[in-house]
DNA sequence: ATCTTTGCCCAAAGCGCTTTGGCTTTCCAG
DNA sequence: CTGGAAAGCCAAAGCGCTTTGGGCAAAGAT
């Protein structure tokens, strides 16, 4: 069933028919109760490439995801930014676009993007530093929010992040009150901006806390259990080791409390752990009554997913309404991971 | 730049100039290598929507992913399904629509899909019993794929699954031999058909075995960390506590350690755990030497993923290759998290 | 009574591509 | 030298929608 079809059904024009069901007001009231009535009776529902098309909008958002070489793939942090977008565009009605592909082949997707009008506008996913893309996306005209920011980028660009660099200054802070002196890092990978603003923040805390920043206790990987497991129980076998561990996911800082846990340690008593807290749906930091598990700084990707498409959308419907901005402070959370250092006279031998 | 435009820069007719891009044989070599070079120096990329439009291929597939009422939203299989997908659809040419969506909507999108035209096929995922998606799909005449089965649903339909119910049969059968008797089963949600399917396999294990089951150890919820930390936390606040968990995701698997090790107890020596291993890329269930640490059925879910999109490409290829099917069956690997019950005379004392 | 507005509808053009059905030109067999 | 085949190109139709630019009554203004 085409709107043709429709309309000779109706004995009206295709263009009465397309009015009526796009709310123009010239059509009376009448007419268009019978076409909705119709379109609705014969499970009418436009071709979207045909509308696409003679409107000019794609009514879909491109998500482009790179796949890194090694085979972790779809990051968590993703999918729940992804459903938080979602919401925005399910009530625009917009579509999402997805896109996995190696690092290889960005430059020729992202170059391609605009001229083949698939998409109305694009999110960019995990920008590294001087991230290529950008500059890219911009030369193709096609309105675009970054998840992230792209330190070396001098041209504004419209971005939604969360406070890293602070976030993980007062997390690093908050262990040197309590006394810790050997703190370790178990980060992202730092070829990815966010990660290095956050051993930024953590340098500046240990900074401000005269603590020496100790490579050995500074791992930067891909989020996942085993690496958090791997970087702790390396950690762990040092002459000094760790009485604290910041951990950049709560899936690397579950790896990072089995390692100390199967040493004999117990979390929050011996080692503490804190943890940022993207408040993931399927791993939430929370125990049933709803308090804090980790010690955290949270921040909701999900949030951040949701206003990212906004602000995106908005960019959609007046480009000019320039490059936006929205910072994200994290909330710092004491939970039950955090304490004072086991051995605290060690402080004073170092 | 539009096909027209390069055509007039190359004095060619828009006709020549398309089959030069798209390979046809009645093109002198000599004009494809200048048309070639031109649209590559022009940066010309046709128009996809006015491309499927002329070719009633929208060249995407459709993946809708049910948002359940609470809010727990996009599981982590989902994103490890739709990384092994998107290998298929990469190589093939095709895009990825992904809608997440309430349950509430799901009858009016699924109608709409195939008249919408915006998809050449669906992936359904999350199928429950008797799932309604199931023949809606089947009236629209969109081909599609799904995710493992709906019991109920007599008609054929092409599917991808793994054995959930030999899985599980063969997990709880391992845990009976070791002498278990006390066997908790931590399931998903069994409104879903495979978490439904996991409890036959599981029940039918516990009769082979003269253990007689016990709905204070069986729950079935999200597989949420919290999930499963909460329902074994009951368990084991029971009288007659369990000696084993089967556990249906490394997720609430998580938790379920947690529970235990937070009496002091020690996992693979006081308590056995087996899970469900879907070979979650952020979650890989894994030492860094490779050896498993749960005790684990396993089965890919992204080569399920991989699996699914291949099919649904053939089943648009040539449909009349009919319903296709494919059972994956997972295998068993004994990690570290399993032995013999602490105290076996218990046994003897049921 | 005539002129203008308003309300309602329609024909046709166009979005950018593919594809059908020719139309030339060249080449070679007869 | 001619007829037919083959190679290489093109004009035009069409995919299904939106949108422009009227047209034609009926209603209101003069």
């Amino acid at each position: 069933m085409n709107l043709k079809q429709l309309a000779d059904l109706l004995e009206l024009s295709p263009t009465t028919v397309s009015r009526a069901l796009n709310g123009y007001p010239e059509v009376s009231e009448d007419t268009r109760r019978r076409v909705l009535a119709a379109a609705e009776a014969h499970h009418y529902s436009p071709n979207l490439r045909a509308r696409s098309l003679a409107t000019g909008r794609a009514m879909a958002i491109g998500h482009v995801i790179p796949v890194s070489t090694s085979h972790e793939i779809m990051n968590p942090v993703f999918a729940d930014f992804i459903a938080g977008a979602s919401e925005a565009y399910g009530k625009a009605g917009y579509d999402l676009h997805l896109t996995l592909i190696p690092d290889a082949d960005q430059a020729r997707i992202y170059r391609e993007l605009g001229s083949r009008r698939a998409v109305d506008g694009v999110i960019v996913h995990s920008p590294g530093r001087g991230d290529a893309r950008i500059a890219m996306l911009r030369a193709s005209g096609l309105p675009f929010v970054v998840h992230g920011r792209a330190t070396g980028e001098a041209a504004p660009y419209s971005w939604v992040d969360v406070n890293n660099r602070r976030a993980f200054e007062r997390a690093a802070g908050h262990l040197c009150d309590l006394g810790h002196r050997r703190i370790a890092l178990v980060n992202g990978l730092e070829t990815l901006d966010f990660a290095r603003r956050r051993r930024e923040g953590f340098a500046v805390a240990l900074a401000a806390h005269d603590v020496a920043p100790d490579p050995a206790l500074m791992s930067s990987d891909e989020m996942t259990e085993t690496n958090g497991y791997r970087a702790a129980r390396a950690m762990l076998d040092e002459a000094d080791p760790p009485t604290a561990f910041l951990v950049s996911s709560i899936i690397s800082g579950t790896g990072v409390r089995r390692a100390v846990e199967e040493r004999g340690l117990v979390t929050g008593r011996d080692v503490s752990i804190v943890i940022h807290d993207d408040d993931l749906s399927y791993f939430r930091n929370s125990d049933p009554a709803g308090e804090a598990l980790f010690t955290a700084t949270r921040s909701s990707v999900r949030l951040a997913g949701r206003l990212a498409a906004e602000m995106l959308l908005q960019l959609i419907a007046r480009p000019e309404s320039g490059p936006l901005t929205r910072l994200l402070e994290a909330e710092l959370i004491v939970g039950r991971t955090t304490c004072a250092p086991r051995n605290p006279q060690k402080i004073g031998s170092r």
